[in-house]
DNA sequence: TGTACATCAGTGAACGCGCGTTCACTGATGTAC
DNA sequence: TGTACATCAGTGAACGCGCGTTCACTGATGTAC
């Protein structure tokens, strides 16, 4: 094992057994005692690794939020056409929260109480991951296949309906996920129209 | 005063005070004491009228709800054509959380540790708000106006792109809703074109 | 209109629980020579 | 290779604060006759 593995394993430990205690109790549940007693670390060793509470959350957060985006940025650059890389980021998505439902649902609920944009290192972590796709978006812009906007808001478009999606699907609402990967690779590509 | 006045007023100032407290201090701000200190309201009687904390909670995003809703419904049932549907939607949608940052704010985070689909009441006065204009996406869609889609997919897209927009505006990114609104209404009608 | 009664609205002291955090400490691992 | 030392990782008892909630009560308002 390399220097700081002792440390890895154990910070990995206890973002596991977070995510399982909010999956169980929400946020409101995500106490330091509820993660302690699921992954046996002590409570010492917890604020050791993580400061305190709020240290917790948001490290659960950036590896949530870095693991879909990874996801999205492997499967969206792997296209060539316009078309693809909007239907790719949109399946990529819905994939990755099918699969992460727990993560997925964290994601979406540690803003209310976390503010993320407060961690500069995790801002400049998440640009790094979303501006090569703005960079595509751009490029395919200049090409004449999708409209020119400001930048911004190729995202805002093609993310917020797969995002809304998502969030009213881990709410529980009756969405079929198959069915809205079809439709709404088709809305978004739309909506982008030159 | 009608004989159930006393009691709303006092339900009001509650609110009121509930949504300046979650401006201040966020959800976990958002405590019995800080609420009475801010209002004069007794803890009893805030027991008495609103059953327990999640209770003024829920008021309050049930208030904000509606008054978003109300004001989207009474905008776009105003319109004759799709496009005009489409942007009405949108433009109601950003006018309201420009006009009531805090409600929006509220809106946005309260989901987190609240679940408002648990109250059956608001679930149907919800409801209530948004069948109307899904009864009108569909009958532009029969009239060839805009893509035929199973009926939640309108408001999905819709919503979506704006609800993605007013989020991050209100997270602090610098987004002109102004711009926003001539681009999304745009978009927005893009998307659902047949 | 006046009176007796029932219900609604409001009060605030008191309680106990569980939370985040601290801290003095031990054990494990890495480093220098 | 062996030894001494420094740093990192982990422990768990203890603390105090502030939170949501209860409850016995008073005052205000509405209702019946």
């Amino acid at each position: 094992m390399a220097t700081t593995s002792r440390a890895e394993h154990t910070r990995a430990r206890v973002l596991d057994a977070a995510l399982r205690t909010f999956a169980e109790g929400g946020l409101a549940g995500l106490t330091i005692q509820a993660i302690r007693d699921r992954c046996g670390v002590s409570v010492g060793s917890l604020y050791h690794h993580f400061g305190n509470r709020d240290g917790i959350a948001l490290a659960l957060y950036e590896r949530s939020l870095l693991a879909l985006l990874d996801r999205i940025q492997a499967d969206a650059l792997r296209t060539r056409s316009a078309k693809g890389l909007i239907r790719a980021m949109i399946v990529a998505y819905l994939d990755w929260v099918e699969a992460n439902v727990d993560a997925a649902r964290f994601l979406f609920a540690a803003p209310a109480e976390l503010d993320p944009l407060a961690s500069p290192a995790l801002v400049q972590r998440k640009r790094a991951r979303v501006l090569p796709l703005a960079q595509r978006a751009l490029e395919h812009a200049a090409a004449g296949e999708v409209a020119s906007l400001p930048p911004a808001y190729y995202e805002l478009v093609v993310i917020g309906q797969v995002a809304e999606t998502a969030r009213r699907w881990l709410g529980g609402e009756p969405i079929d996920l198959g069915e809205a990967r079809t439709i709404l690779a088709r809305t978004a590509w739309r909506a982008l129209q030159p």
